[in-house]
DNA sequence: CATGCATGTTTACGCTGTATTCGGACTGCG
DNA sequence: CGCAGTCCGAATACAGCGTAAACATGCATG
């Protein structure tokens, strides 16, 4: 149709914005991939511009303020949950287990941080500082499955929630302190040197310095599943299921 | 000694800081008591500077950076604890068994994190970012007391670093997720509105909107209580106590 | 073709962290 | 008593931040 220089509809201003027009999407995925690459305090909004050849005020148009893009990244992660959990089979029989189910939820949670370690840190400082009810509706959908899930285990009220705080406590404190480095010079060869050893005053942590090897070990997904597993069976047994 | 005006020595430049000069004590615990109060992005160096009475660049002499004066906050909270801990009886026959020791510890942190809410996002952010050997001295000593207990407690090596990274999950878990407000709008009447449940899809979260009001009850010590003697259950007999 | 709306730009303001430079008071020594 | 050195805090300055407001432009529709 069009001219020629005009290529169809979707892609006119172009070389502009790189491909054409912003959408929120595009935006929040921009605004991931910058701090996955970058880290958190890398991301203003006039660098989140650039990366998307547009000015900074431009982003308004699809978060109302920074606060609110930060929220569009949790959000943004826990679509990356949603859609991990429904591209595996799933359907076996008629559905596995509400107790299979929920280490399938945590694992694909700790994968989904896994990817993005830089980001982790939102869920505890911007997803829990908001009010249940104003969450994203992507954290809204999870925290339903969960619940859920507790229904189907025969839990209900004050027992679902006291395991639904477990489950989220645990699964969130187990991504924060699992997927941070924990080691000081990486490029180093010397173990002791890598871990930083040296600056830690010898005689007054005496353990601390034979145990920080073992410690920089990461606990990895087995560890995440056998504390699930503890809580629920210990929750559950006094939720009286 | 001195003549009339001039008191003592430690107070001469007076009516420029209150009270004479900084310490690094005195600018943690205005920094400290500042987020208490306003929230941690009240904090900045002038802001903290002005409760001081004193220019912002003046505290660059107590922290090299803003986010060496944010570690030294968690350093001042880990201080705190040890305070309470010390403060404590303990000297009960020997010494209690080790698992009383941690649920001390756990729960002496619970409380230090109640008096300052504000301030735990810093435990996870801050404090979980820096490799193990560069932290704050306190939280070094906390975590050598930690490892002791599991000494006494029979483990080692992998097993010891199993379990403590349990009980630094758990904990820090615990307290993120409890010490936040779930509340929309606390002043609102009705709990429903209060909860701010309007605003949540009804069909879409229909487990969601029943649990609500359960789930914004706290846990309270108890829970924190309970979920560490799971973890410290299954993770012993896991490293084989 | 004219009109209205959506999108992105421009400009501007107050605030942030912090490098640098300076003055003035206290300390210890002769 | 006087002087030197040291430490502390003030002053100034700069780049970058989030964002309010007004404006330009191009698209789809009447």
């Amino acid at each position: 149709m069009a001219g020629d220089s005009g290529v169809g509809q979707a892609r006119r201003a172009s070389d502009r914005g790189r491909y054409g027009r912003l959408n929120r999407e595009r935006v929040l995925a921009a605004a991931l991939a910058l701090v996955d690459r970058e880290g958190l305090s890398a991301l203003s909004m006039r660098r989140l511009g650039a990366e998307l050849g547009v000015e900074a005020m431009a982003l308004y148009r699809y978060a109302p303020s920074k606060d609110a893009l930060l929220d569009g990244l949790v959000e943004a992660l826990y679509l990356e949950l949603e859609e991990r959990l429904s591209a595996e089979a799933e359907a076996v029989a008629d559905g596995p287990s509400w107790r299979a189910e929920l280490h399938r939820i945590a694992r694909a949670t700790y994968d989904v941080c896994l990817a993005h370690p830089q980001a982790v840190p939102l869920l505890t400082t911007r997803m829990l500082a908001v009010p249940l009810a104003r969450r994203p509706l992507a954290v809204l959908k999870d925290h339903e499955r969960v619940l859920a899930l507790l229904g189907e285990a025969g839990l209900d009220g004050a027992g679902a929630a006291a395991v639904f705080r477990a489950f989220t406590a645990w699964l969130l404190g187990y991504v924060s302190v699992e997927l941070r480095p924990m080691v000081d010079n990486p490029d180093e060869q010397d173990p002791a040197f890598r871990l930083g050893l040296h600056r830690m005053p010898p005689q007054e942590l005496p353990g601390l310095r034979e145990a920080a090897p073992a410690l920089t070990e990461p606990g990895g997904p087995e560890g995440l599943a056998v504390g699930l597993d503890a809580l629920l069976d210990r929750f559950g047994e006094i939720a009286g299921k």
